[in-house]
RNA sequence: GCGCCAAUAGCUCAGCAGGAUAGAGCAACUGCCUUCUAAGCAGUAGGUUGGGGGUUCGAGUCCCUCUUGGCGCACCA
């Protein structure tokens, strides 16, 4: 059992009234005695006792042998524990657990359906689109790792104005590269916007793909995949992959949408508008805002909006979720998921859950294609991964040209994983090549060296002792400090989970490596005089590797074996 | 104009559900490779947590307000 699970249990048992949230145990600060300490304001105020009485009190419960003193220190109450009694029994625990340690398994038998990415079929991405992505893939990472059974969808907007426009930019190529496609995709959209005549004509042929005009949906089809395998194959790259696609051309006949209209007509909120268009009034079904408040489902002409399709999409979704249904959006989307959970909830279903998150940014300002200030994916790959190469090729020049060539693409890959996730997703990312290719300090290759050091170690080692039940010895701080954040990492884990927030998991990781490398200088593990103490510190080394590995993998970044 | 989100060291970011002295990295300066990989460690310097109110025994964290930035506001997706 986790420390913090054992020592809320004896409290919680003498003060049955108390709710289990309110105990506040925290590793106790520097100056302070103990290793653990327990605030007692809260449990006061709810047993209306002054706090350092409560502390008192507690001082005096009985507490397992592991706790080797407990002093009530003014309001809080400082635990001293048994450090080599806990060591043992973390390593044992991390041994016997294996990779599954630091999973509260909180999903078992669980399903969850979430989807993310789903970018337009059009061009090369840029970074900002891979948050999106990155977000989404460490939150499935994490739900597989709790034990729910995931499903990862991505929407492929295989239609819409934009590949209208693409097709008739395109029309005559014979051959289209995904390369070209940004360069045609620029040009139709300016085109557009200058030629109403062009525009018309796109919407034109938009009509004839839904009325299903079969050489109309071979065009769509082709330019489609052109972009949607080009882009694969970039989101490939960074470690991104899915189980479905799903494709909003098929959800243009839904029998759902006949119920949504009928339901919405009902409730006084479908009307026709003046110019003949099929509106929703969202107010008439608890929208609570004026902006936004109508929604356009068919044009005049009787062809469908964006909003139309994704009703029913989402309808499918519902369907086919278990007990989670997640979505990530851009913050741009905020807005329009309130109107399309509007309609959802006027049809009696619950809406998935949406994460959002901001936008990222450069230094100068916004990314802008016409400003050519846009920062490609593939681009900030390549570098990244070059930067590695020149590191690796230096450093390890006997290794084969392959074996190098994977270990400057994991670290690469690190690096740009780890920058982009580290931020929490409400809050813009301030993108900067520096920063972002940085292999020092708070960085993904800082993790994976520490887990490089600790594979070195341990190829001098030798046969490792196995447990269960070998002493361990805490001689330092340093292991100690390192094994109290080990019991923790399954808080983070859920908490990272819970709040929807890859950064948690990077910065967990993060404070572990930390540790690690201070412990790494302050305590020699094959010069260790003691034998004992060696293949105590040893068997720290393999459970900080276990967990860095774990934590690493929930982030989507392979640890190499060398760097 | 209205709505949603954010603001912490020169720069980029942490800070779990309010709790003991606000932490890292980068940049600057000083040390440490005959010792398990220096992509590292130790140290110095750098903060009225955007401004102002409030709630609380206690506020970076909660509430109000102002300022600044991001995002959005019906035949785009």
């Amino acid at each position: 059992m986790r420390i913090y699970d054992e020592l809320r249990a004896v409290v919680a048992g003498a003060f049955p009234e108390i709710p289990a949230e309110e105990f506040d145990f925290q590793p106790t600060p520097e100056n302070q005695p103990g290793d653990i300490g327990l605030a007692c304001f809260k449990l006061a105020k709810t047993i209306r006792l002054a706090p350092p009485e409560v502390a008192k009190r507690i001082a005096a419960l009985p507490f397992p042998p592991s706790v080797r003193e407990v002093k009530a220190v003014g309001p809080y109450v400082n635990f001293t524990l048994d450090r080599d009694a806990f060591a043992a029994g973390l390593l044992d625990r991390v041994a016997d657990e294996g990779e599954r340690f630091g999973s509260g398994r909180r999903g078992e038998g669980r399903s969850a359906l979430l989807e993310h990415t789903s970018i337009n079929p059009n061009a090369s991405p840029h970074i900002g689109r891979a948050r999106n992505g990155l977000i989404g893939d460490v939150l499935a990472r994490l739900l597989r790792f709790e034990g729910f059974d995931v499903n990862v969808h991505y929407y492929v907007n295989d239609m819409g104005k934009q590949i209208a426009l693409l097709a008739l930019e395109t029309a005559g190529m014979d051959r289209l590269e995904f390369h070209q496609v940004l360069d045609l995709y620029v040009r139709a959209n300016r085109r557009a916007k200058e030629d109403p005549a062009f525009e018309a004509k796109g919407l034109e042929l938009l009509q004839r793909m839904e009325e299903g005009d079969p050489e109309v949906r071979a065009m769509f089809t082709r330019l489609v995949d052109i972009c949607l395998d080009g882009q694969l194959e970039i989101l490939s790259r960074m470690g991104l992959s899915y189980d479905t696609f799903d494709r909003e051309s098929s959800f243009l006949t839904d029998p759902r949408m006949g119920e949504v209209f009928r339901v919405l007509e009902e409730k006084g909120s479908l009307f026709t508008d003046d110019q003949g268009r099929k509106v929703a009034d969202l107010q008439k079904i608890g929208y609570p805002r004026e902006e936004g408040r109508y929604v356009v489902l068919l044009r005049a002409n009787g062809s469908s909006m964006y909003m139309y399709r994704d009703i029913a999409y989402t309808l499918e979704k519902i369907d086919r979720a278990g007990d989670l249904n997640i979505i990530v959006l851009g913050e741009d989307h905020k807005m329009y998921f309130e109107q399309l959970d509007t309609i959802v909830r006027a049809m009696g279903r619950t809406s998935p859950e949406a994460v959002h998150y901001s936008y990222i940014l450069l230094k100068e300002g916004k990314m802008s294609t016409r400003q050519g200030t846009v920062v490609l994916l593939e681009d900030f790959l390549t570098e990244a991964v070059r930067l590695a190469r020149e590191k690796v090729d230096e450093q390890w020049p006997d290794l084969s040209d392959a074996n190098r060539a994977d270990i400057a693409r994991m670290i690469g890959i690190g690096s740009v994983r780890f920058a982009i996730l580290s931020v929490r997703p409400n809050r813009n990312v301030i993108f900067d090549w520096e920063t972002a290719l940085s292999f020092t300090g708070d960085s993904g290759p800082y993790i994976q060296y520490s887990c490089t050091r600790i594979a070195s170690i341990l190829r001098k080692y030798g046969e490792l002792p196995e447990g269960p039940g070998l002493p361990a010895h805490v001689t330092h701080d340093a292991e100690w400090n390192l094994l109290l954040r080990l019991d923790a990492v399954q808080d983070d884990i859920a908490a990272a989970l819970d709040a929807r927030n890859p950064g948690i998991v990077a910065n967990t990781a993060l404070d572990i490596a930390r540790r690690f490398s201070i412990f790494y200088n302050e305590c020699p593990v094959l010069s260790a005089e003691d034998s004992e103490v060696r293949a105590s510190r040893a068997r720290l080394c393999v459970a900080v590797r276990r967990v860095l590995i774990t934590l690493l993998g929930l982030l989507g970044i392979e640890a190499p074996e060398r760097m």
